[in-house]
RNA sequence: CGGGGUGUAGCGCAGUUGGUAGCGUACUACGUUCGGGACGUAGGGGUCGUGUGUUCGAGUCACAUCACCCCGACCA
């Protein structure tokens, strides 16, 4: 099996390309850099959007839509901001094309340069800040809690399907409060919200931290992530949430009347998850036959294949599949049922199996005749016949364990890959080595970190919230440190 | 933006000393198959990335150009 796949243990990145494509999630556009997500991808976005919405309005926030576009001034007043996105900006300076003197093709107009440019939004904090000035007037208008479902552009020079495309998709939260410590919750609880949905959602494990200085988002005071262990021993950042004190405030000139009548600038926070979730699912899970789907987010989460000779027995057994598709749909459950006949049962299996569809049934003749279906799981790549009439409730027990397998798995590999770390040649043998999370003592300091990063290519993820703290020695610098942060090679 | 590589059927590739383009797969039709990626027969599909040049003749040689991929620097 597997022939058509590049082995994982082979070429990694080849194997993650190579599936992405074949199993049909997504491909490159004729736009150099932009991925056009296919419709199974899209599928998945669909469910890791519709769970986030969920999880968002629940926590009240309330969703709107702001421009693709930002003129260029918005972005020059909040000063660190645009040095971190300066460039990787795609700009507009035209708005209106005519055809070449010459009479071949078409060309920009030269008179129909605009009177200011326009910035293809990397992010939108600039321009909805300058819009909630407008709105935020008094205490009473706050807090104000806005999620937006976007697209964004940034131009990278080095693009990977669903890693990193010039433009991709996300949701950003922006919010604003009356108080520091109301928006530095606000930015702890959706970190939490996200890494909950990471666990129960993705069956991925990960670990909750704060960003260092030279890692943290462009504007913000302080960046929380959480981060991911994928196969090969490399984090991946799942997404990060901001807290942006008054900087935006301050730069856009938001201020609102507090109780006591006084005026005072509002504090912050944004927040993100993209496309590349999809990247992290896949490279968490994800083996040498192709896509393990966590049963919650797989867009099919039961197929069913019949077997059969003849027309009369694929009329049978189909009645029976149908039969027990409506019976699973009822219990919740999106079913395909595959009854093409240009393709032999084997064909399927492996297709699915490529997929990542987490439950497959077959009904062949001998289980038309036992009244049983044989059960196959996607995570483990086993196979048991059972009763027919059991099959919802043994469906339904099967995805839960099947979502607890797939994250234990996770959850133990990363216990495997993960090193606490003493001496700088321990430290430099793991990362270039084996690759993992390395716990290990750091400084503190921009400086160290940057050596490391240049010596190593490891990088800080986070100063995780769970480590304790412990008296020790920086790894590279030897100088006194409180606690052990998170380092490791990244995406 | 540096270093390397590739452009020939939807996809993966071959194409010798220059002689008018082929294989696998996919596709279409029909038949036989169907409990782990079936087989047979017939068929359709190409400005050989683009341009210019050399030549009686260019997929093949020369020059130019464009695009894409991989590895680095930058990033979610």
């Amino acid at each position: 099996m597997a022939k058509f796949l590049t082995n994982r243990e082979e070429n990694y990145s080849q194997w993650y390309n190579d599936l992405v494509i074949k199993a049909d999630m997504a491909e490159n556009s004729a736009v150099r850099g932009c991925m056009v997500i296919k419709p199974y991808g899209y599928a998945i976005w669909e469910k890791i959007q519709a769970e986030l919405d969920r999880r968002f309005k629940a926590t009240g926030h309330v969703n709107a839509y702001f421009p693709l576009f930002i003129p260029k001034s918005f972005f020059s007043r909040e000063a660190s901001h645009v040095e971190g996105f300066a460039k990787e900006c795609a700009v507009v300076t035209h708005y209106r094309l005519k055809h070449a003197p010459d009479g071949k093709g078409i060309i920009v107009d030269p008179d129909a340069k605009l009177e200011e440019e326009l910035i293809v939004r990397p992010t939108s904090e600039t321009i909805i800040w300058n819009t909630y000035k407008d709105w935020i007037h008094s205490y009473r208008d706050l807090p104000l809690l806005i999620n937006q479902w976007a697209n964004v552009v940034r131009w990278e020079m080095r693009t990977r399907l669903f890693l990193r495309t010039t433009e991709f998709l996300w949701q950003e939260g922006h919010t604003a409060h009356a108080t520091r410590e109301e928006a530095q919750q606000e930015a702890l609880m959706i970190l939490d919200l996200y890494a909950d949905f990471a666990e129960n959602y993705m069956a991925l494990p990960v670990i909750k931290g704060v960003k260092t200085e030279s890692e943290k988002f462009a504007g913000a005071i302080d960046t929380y992530t959480f981060e991911a262990l994928m196969q090969d021993g490399k984090a991946l950042q799942g997404g990060t949430s901001h807290f942006l004190g008054q900087n935006f405030a301050k730069a856009f000139d938001v201020q609102f009347a507090n109780q006591e009548g006084k005026l005072d600038y509002v504090w912050a926070t944004s927040w993100g998850v993209t496309t590349r979730l999809i990247g992290a699912l896949i490279m968490a899970h994800a083996d040498n036959n192709g896509l393990v789907l966590p049963p919650r987010l797989a867009p099919i989460q039961v197929v069913i294949i019949p077997i059969y000779k003849g027309n009369e027995q694929l009329g049978s057994i189909s009645e029976i599949a149908n039969d027990l598709r409506s019976k699973l749909e009822k219990a919740g459950f999106s079913v395909k049922y595959d009854d093409r006949d240009t393709q032999k049962p084997g064909f399927k299996f492996a297709d699915y199996e490529l997929k990542g569809v987490p439950v497959r049934l077959a009904i062949g003749p001998r289980d038309a005749e036992n009244g049983t279906v044989e059960v196959a799981r996607r995570d483990t790549l086993t196979k048991e016949t059972i009763n027919r009439d059991n099959v919802v409730t043994h469906v339904t027990a099967l995805m839960e364990e099947i979502h607890q397998n797939i994250y234990r798995k996770a959850a133990d590999f990363r216990a495997e890959n993960t090193y606490s770390v003493d001496t700088w040649d321990e430290f430099r043998d793991i990362i270039e080595n084996k690759g993992g999370f390395v716990m290990a003592h750091w400084d503190g300091s921009t400086e160290t970190e940057e050596q490391i990063k240049n010596l190593t290519k490891a990088t800080v993820r986070a100063i995780p919230f769970n480590a304790p703290a412990e008296e020790g020695k920086c790894v590279l610098s030897g100088k006194p440190s409180h606690r052990r942060v998170l380092f490791a090679r990244a995406y």
